[in-house]
DNA sequence: AAATTTCTGTTGCATTTGCAACAAAGTTGT
DNA sequence: ACAACTTTGTTGCAAATGCAACAGAAATTT
């Protein structure tokens, strides 16, 4: 099984007149696209950071999450939504690969190797994206602010292989991706780190406890 | 791009002697797999229900998630955790498909109709699996106990073209779903009747706003 | 290098939510 | 058809969380 850096050095590299494929930079601040009419549409994220925004009628924006680099997204992978339209926004500028859905269930007639192996990173890719999103929704079924924080704190914990690590975005995303109130979230990590569980420098912390 | 029927009628009709797949029957209260040492396991739910159940130190079980008939599910889709392991039971009869993740990657040597049909029909599942945890994402990051019910409420009734629909589990399987309290559910449901944006017997409900 | 915007940190207060506990209705197993 | 279990429905109370508001630090733009 390919790492992700392998498969993202794959994608960059595409250059194929078989693979209806093609990819673009952006510039901080600009819309990447937008989930509505784009039947079947699907992105990669290349590098930078990007976020999936909502503006619902009233015009409240509301982020609904963060794209980071190697991630799968897109309308096709998203419940169609009659009400409100939702806008990726670059967040850092930023490179995307854009395809649609039939790129992965048709061969090209000469069945060539590029095309087998795009499929195949591509299926890498959503197989990941769905350890990503299995990893959210447990984190949003803890019970509290607390469990969801240790948790999570002990998933960058394992994979830093170590009881520190630096947070991989700002405290006010962590409250989003985490679905809490920024504050709240704030005062929880005042008292875990009275409580003696954790040590926190700006958004490096380091358990303590075990 | 096929319907869930046709892939589901796919799967229960394979019967190849290339492809690694293996398919089994439980009864109501069978353990169906567990989430540890078992890597690259991938499983399909044929039909019947079974659900997500973790037990932690302290023997607590929690419903983690709901696997309902067409659901892809195994360890290679969800998150490795050190801390405890996670097992899937089934919650009525049921029948499942086994196999693991190389199926997908490797291609037999005689490049067999049955086997790409597979892989295909696997995207699909795969895609159709991501949105349906996009969707859950979506309800589970709504601020509150009524945003949720009515979000979700909404979903069921546009995938049914009406203002009326049956809820497809029970009101305590709702409360798992959602992530919330069942009590404080119910306290929130009864509002919604007594204010007039909902009407409800047992588990059928109408919207009657709009 | 000044101005503007975003991010971090903190607090008081009101509201929502979870918890515990119980009774009645409905299901399932023997 | 009886017993055991599960689901639905309700409530009082305590605790957790969200909201509003503000100030200083850090980052970004001009």
């Amino acid at each position: 099984m390919p790492t992700e850096l392998e498969i993202l050095n794959f994608f960059k590299s595409l250059n194929s007149n078989c693979l209806k494929v093609s990819s673009r930079s952006f510039a901080r601040g600009e819309t990447v696209t937008t989930y509505i009419e784009k039947r079947n549409q699907m992105c990669i994220l290349l590098n930078g950071e990007a976020e999936l925004i909502r503006y619902d009628f009233n015009g409240n924006k509301t982020i609904i999450g963060h794209i980071s680099s190697n991630e799968i997204f897109g309308e096709s992978l998203y419940p169609a939504n009659t009400n409100n339209e939702l806008f990726v926004l670059a967040k850092s500028d930023c490179e995307v690969l854009f395809f649609t859905y039939n790129v992965i269930l048709k061969k090209c007639k000469t069945n060539c190797k590029i095309h087998s192996e795009f499929s195949q990173n591509l299926h890498t890719l959503i197989l990941n994206q769905t350890v990503k999103l299995n990893t959210r929704i447990e984190l949003l079924t803890k019970k509290n602010i607390r469990d969801k924080l240790l948790s999570y704190f002990e998933i960058l914990s394992n994979k830093n292989l170590s009881k520190s690590f630096t947070l991989p975005f700002s405290l006010t995303d962590l409250a989003d991706y985490l679905s809490i109130d920024r504050s709240a979230m704030m005062r929880e990590l005042a008292h875990l780190k009275e409580e003696g569980f954790i040590q926190k420098k700006g958004k490096k912390i380091t358990l303590l406890y075990e």
